[in-house]
DNA sequence: CCCGGAATAA
DNA sequence: TTATTCCGGG
């Protein structure tokens, strides 16, 4: 288990893009990336309940988005896309009437995982639970 | 802005 | 399969 700034993570989500078999950066992994970094805490942060996070400034985000990928044209329009097909895959909803705020659907994790834990009382064990069904996503990748 | 269909790429 | 691109519609 590594600790970060503030946010607890397992090591293996610490696992190199480059590293062999593993597939390339997916966006909502990026998106955590961001969130856990405090340099971009004018860019994107979490923000109201837990999970939730708001996009403070979309075209840097996306213009990081598409650096990242080799994407010079990315645009907020194109991400906001990619994010919209979170919810179906219920990885990510929209938070209705808040602008550029989305959160993470961890509650079902955090009930199938840590059945007594309370989750109001740990933000950080809660990113680690959007990182175990991460985990599940990536069909145990990491394990 | 936000939504989701459709075509296409890797 | 996960985006990317484009886009009509609310």
């Amino acid at each position: 288990m590594s600790l970060g700034c503030c946010i607890a993570f397992p090591d293996w989500a610490y696992k190199p893009e480059s590293s062999p078999g593993s597939r390339q950066i997916q966006l909502w992994h990026f998106i955590l990336e961001l969130l856990q970094k405090e340099e971009y805490h004018g860019v994107i942060a979490w923000q109201g309940d837990y999970g939730e996070f708001v996009i403070k400034d979309p075209d840097e985000v996306a213009r990081l988005w598409g650096n990242r990928k080799c994407k010079p044209h990315m645009n907020y329009d194109k991400l906001s896309r990619a994010l919209r097909y979170y919810y179906n895959k219920r990885i990510l909803h929209k938070t209705k009437g808040k602008r550029f705020t989305y959160k993470f659907n961890f509650s079902k994790v955090v009930l199938v995982n840590y059945p007594l834990l309370d989750m109001a009382s740990s933000p950080f064990l809660i990113n680690l639970n959007v990182l175990f069904e991460y985990k599940k996503t990536e069909n145990m990748f990491y394990q």
